[in-house]
DNA sequence: AATTACTATGGAACCGTTTCCAATTATAAA
DNA sequence: TTTATAATTGGAAACGGTTCCATAGTAATT
């Protein structure tokens, strides 16, 4: 099995050892076309014996497909988690293309077209589509975009004429079941560390949360919101903070579980019993959610469903697939022992 | 600013427009290569006009430069964090390369040549270099690699002939500090979470830290072992089992931070108090390390470190860069709250 | 003015596939 | 046996760049 890298069979080295045209070669790699069983078994031999791999440039460039899509999305388009990547992936695997993904630019006042423009570079490297991965672009550049190149589809990020491209979760319903939760489970005093406001979900959660709260007359004293931005670092500098607010509160929700595990730890470390003294509410749940001490009671964010469903969705657009994709993604709030129901001697 | 994806401009487009010959094109995109300065402003003018991208398959074909690298791991060569990803990206960003991972194979018995097949597979989907990110290749394989395509550099796995490429961590040292660790702050009934014993890694923190001990005359009795696997899980279910031998133990060592941070909660949540009543030591530094309760003491792995200068080492060897390379990632233990000092009355 | 040494430039050839069409062969129907 | 139809096959042309060489232009030198 001594070969170099440097110096590989080509098509027309395989056509010459087989002796058939160069066409015949092109047709058992693909495997469309017709082929009679003896030539293939000579090409095949050949391509053995050559360790012939078909350069991948050469058959993109002459059939403008690229076995690659690309992922765009900005820093702020949130952490997309390795364990999501990962089945991207593996999605992927079967139908032999592969991944490329990009930080990509969001626009600005300097640069009205950046995101455009990074979408742009990511397309010109060669994809066959793209997964637009959260709502740091605006849907007149979502929707110029797909007229362009229809390769696409959009992930956490809803467009309203582009629905069947679109795999988001309602994170304002999630927003608001949230508040209700608390608030039915009786608590008035609540806190609140936000996240970081700028992306379209961090602002629907936000309302729907606070809706909730209106909606039963819940008003949350000024003092007791903290502006965090998901890290471990706000939700445990957010939780010192609150505490020492002279308003009390029995609850405290977070934007995310990270600042929900990290203001737990800040609050036993005080002596404060979660949830007995101060109920915690998370919003992801992450896979670590079930080992906290006390398990993170949370908002079930399905991100690597929604992702799987997005993939699946670009390959049948691209490749001609029918996978199966779904479109729906219900809140679930998953009930475990950091949020405590209060007065449950009144019940 | 209206183009469409599917009808490109091509270099002779702008030739033709610019009134200059092809050559002069590649060359004003280049950038190698005389050009006057008004041949410059035609063509690029007529670049803009075009809205010309080239085309890089196109590139790749007749240059034979991909700017394309390879990330080789498998399953068991452990979660690369998101974190470290992003880095290793941003590295490559400046050079206008992008990375491609995939989920290698690793050698098996009815797949002897498992992993260099699909390392094979890899290189040709058109890479520059390759990362052969873990330890799931044999040496062999690792050194006949080098012979055929010598860009590639080893990450978390050494080499002893090649140790220019490798870059990785003394596990083996860092396990044995450890162990040393627990013994000189007074513990001498130990407990272990184990992690789980597919990589080379985990075998050397696994007998650094059991040299240790055996160095200072301790010995762990064989119920306060547990095999363990890295997840929260285990290190939840670990420390429950622990905590039900009749053997007391005083310090638990934790093959991860995950372990670390379940067999906490676990354990707290059985009333034990850490570290006063059990000292728990982690390994990894994980970013929610210092926001556990208590804070966690633990060994620092500096991933992102190694996988930087891995990548640059490989960029240096794709693309004749001399960007600075680090090969000392000494070992770091990081003291929080989580591991006290036993008897320190009689200090 | 003639020679020399660069700088600029055009474009054919090539990189390794796919695609398409014409040509050949095999098979079925008449 | 002849004809119609379908299955195979070969290879030129095309994909869109880079490379290289021959040629033209310019400036400096003698």
């Amino acid at each position: 099995m001594i070969h170099s890298f440097l110096i590989m069979a080509t098509i027309r080295d395989v056509a010459k050892l087989a002796e058939v045209g160069i066409g015949t070669v092109s047709r058992v790699i693909s495997g469309k076309g017709s082929v009679s069983q003896k030539t293939l078994d000579k090409v095949s031999d050949a391509m053995a014996a050559l360790n012939f791999k078909p350069n991948t440039s050469a058959q993109s460039l002459s059939s403008k497909r690229y076995n690659t899509i690309g992922l765009w999305g900005t820093k702020s388009s949130g952490e997309m988690s390795r364990a999501t990547l990962t089945k991207i992936e593996r999605e992927l695997q079967p139908f032999n293309v592969s991944l490329i993904t990009t930080d990509g630019e969001r626009n600005s006042p300097n640069q009205p077209n950046a995101a455009r423009e990074s979408i742009d570079n990511l397309i010109n490297k060669g994809c066959d589509g793209l997964i637009i991965w959260g709502s740091d672009i605006q849907d007149y550049d979502v929707l110029q975009l797909e007229k362009e190149f229809p390769n696409i589809v959009l992930l956490n990020h809803k467009a309203e004429t582009l629905l069947e491209k679109s795999f988001a979760f309602d994170h304002y319903q999630a927003g608001y079941i949230a508040g209700k939760y608390l608030v039915e489970n009786g608590h008035k005093d609540i806190a609140y560390i936000t996240g970081w406001f700028d992306t379209t979900d961090a602002n629907e959660r936000h309302h729907g949360f606070l809706d909730a709260l209106r909606d039963y007359n819940i008003s949350i004293h000024k003092n007791l919101i903290y502006r965090g931005d998901y890290t471990f670092r706000k939700g445990f500098e957010g939780a010192n903070y609150l505490f020492n607010q002279e308003q009390s509160f029995t609850a405290l929700f977070c934007a995310n579980d990270q600042s929900a595990m990290s203001a737990i730890s800040a609050l036993s470390s005080k002596g404060v019993n979660i949830p007995k003294d101060i109920s915690v509410l998370g919003y992801d749940n992450m896979n670590i959610a079930s080992y906290t001490n006390p398990p993170l009671t949370t908002i079930h964010v399905p991100d690597q469903k929604m992702a799987v469903s997005a993939v699946r969705k670009l390959i049948n657009l691209c490749y001609g697939a029918t996978l199966e994709v779904d479109y729906d993604f219900g809140v679930q709030l998953i009930e475990r022992k950091s949020v405590i129901r209060l007065n449950s001697n009144q019940n």
